[in-house]
DNA sequence: CTGAAAGCGCTTACAG
DNA sequence: CTGAAAGCGCTTACAG
């Protein structure tokens, strides 16, 4: 069953029934209805194909993974991003395609031969580096993409967690449970993430006066663990910037012996009973989506901070 | 840049130029060398949509959560699925689009637009059900499809896990641990999943002259706890159909009191140190994918059985 | 081994 | 308000 059949089953030219399916507004009332029984008596429904050489546009967005194929969905992260964009893609009637590509070499022609192959409207992007050289390429080719995180450039479209009110909070909750003197365990240097949290963890210690010095771990679960040790004694708090870092330590010495809060809520977390701060990520992966459509139609979009919250837990109530 | 323009470039027709994309073996060398230069000096790449809507397959497949969108990979189950398949997909240069759809009431409906719309050369299906309407529908259509498990008809290609013999692996594994006297903590009834490892560890039970009872819990945590705590005086060993319920039970009495088996082995089951089955879903996921590939392609294919393995941890070593 | 031409199923300017 | 026709970028029988 195609067009050219409706058409003539309902007598009249397959540029009217196109009309009627693409809800063209210069159409006669009675041909409209005569032309829609057609359709759903024959339970018409047209080739998206088709439609998509014509259009130029496909209505199919895509995420790739650029990791080994074999861990993509290691964090909950990416599975809650997923279902967040998901969200948003489903309700509009897009289709996402989940992608995985482990050659950073060639990363550049993997994304040129899929717009090439003229499959997709948009890229959202994940895993920004402070020099990405998607970005550049993207930007060349104009083709719509998201970004998730940002840089120090910040020269595209990006949705980001609240990283530095995150980091002022989790200061902020430790010295509400009477920590004067924090350590806080953050990420790696020049990462524009933890350059954010640290900001604002120096913001809350300066508001309310609270000594914190700052180590960094390169989010090594076995490097924080050791950076744990040697300063337990030193600290009444730590603030650490994974669940993953926090949860490493809780699991080797059972109970914690300082108010201890970490970041990104994982799953786990709630087993270990672990204050965090708590990303929204699904509402990341759905305004992704969201702006992508928008972008892909010409509509004008703003970046998007979105806001992070407090969990609170035992391990901050000793 | 199409293939019009590249033929002209090269002085054939595009006819050729398709040839010579294709590897058609009809095509004399030395005009394949000059298509090829052409091809490659200009960055060329086909237009996937207009290929897909004359080849009438486009190499993309789909599979469909058939939840409400807040919890599509929530276990780790769908989540090492997906990476197998995308394993073999991207290999392949094809690609999946993960989809979620929450209301069963119009959920053939919904695989009826999508076949329709041309989009996707074939399905992976989710969450067999005893009596499944999709089985039947898509059988009618003579679409493309694998399942993911198994039920009693079989009417259908399917890849699943060998309940069985992992069900008969945890028995026995019980047994050399000097257990003799065993409850055997099953799911729900009329379900073809924990049918098969009621006949493996029945199988088990009666090799090793083993005592063994079995409960139902509907796989739900707080009954599995209830039933822990009725029963854990008579019996020397517990084999639970999921790891989840076994880390209910774990979680709230610290220290597993009698030898403790699980099913799936989940993320947490490490942070637990929980014996358990280890599914091999990422194989599973693979196998599907690889499957489905070869049958959208009219080649014939076989159901496959993937062998679950013993991980064994402290809840078996007392 | 190669080319001219038809056609996949749509949409959309153009004309009336 | 509607239709005839062109065309999106490919592939493939057909003919030579």
């Amino acid at each position: 069953m195609n067009i050219k059949e409706i058409a003539k089953l309902a007598n009249v030219s397959v540029a009217t029934v196109s009309r009627v399916i693409n809800n063209s507004n210069s159409v006669k009332e009675s041909t409209k209805i005569k032309v829609l029984k057609v359709i759903s008596d024959h339970n018409y429904k047209p080739d998206a194909i088709a439609k998509s050489l014509r259009k130029k546009s496909t209505g199919i967005y895509s995420i790739i993974f650029s990791v080994n194929t074999d861990k993509i969905f290691e964090a909950d992260y990416s599975q809650e991003l997923v279902q967040g964009a998901l969200s948003y893609f489903s309700k509009h009637e897009l289709k996402l395609i989940v992608d995985t590509h482990g050659n950073q070499k060639d990363l550049i022609n993997y994304y040129k031969s899929i717009i090439d192959s003229k499959i997709v409207d948009g890229f959202v992007i994940l895993d920004l580096r402070e020099n990405d050289p998607r970005i550049d390429f993207l930007n060349s080719e104009n083709f719509p993409y998201i970004v998730i995180g940002r840089n120090s450039k910040n020269n595209f479209n990006y949705i980001d967690s609240d990283n530095e009110s995150g980091a002022f909070t989790a200061i902020e909750h430790l010295y509400q449970k009477n920590c004067k003197n924090i350590l806080h365990i953050a990420g790696n240097k020049n990462n524009p993430v933890v350059d954010k949290r640290i900001e604002g963890s120096l913001k809350a210690s300066k508001l309310h006066n609270i000594n914190m010095d700052i180590l960094y771990s390169d989010f090594s679960e076995e490097k924080a663990f050791e950076i744990y040790l040697k300063n337990k004694e030193k600290y009444d708090g730590m603030f650490f910037e994974s669940d993953k870092m926090a949860i490493k330590i809780l699991n080797e010495i059972k109970k914690p012996e300082i108010p201890m809060i970490g970041f990104d809520n994982i799953m786990l977390s709630k087993y270990f009973d672990l204050t965090t701060i708590n990303q929204n990520i699904f509402e990341i992966g759905y305004n992704a989506a969201k702006n992508l459509h928008k972008l892909s139609q010409g509509q004008k979009i703003n970046s998007i901070i979105i806001p992070t919250d407090l969990i609170e837990r035992g391990s901050t109530n000793l």
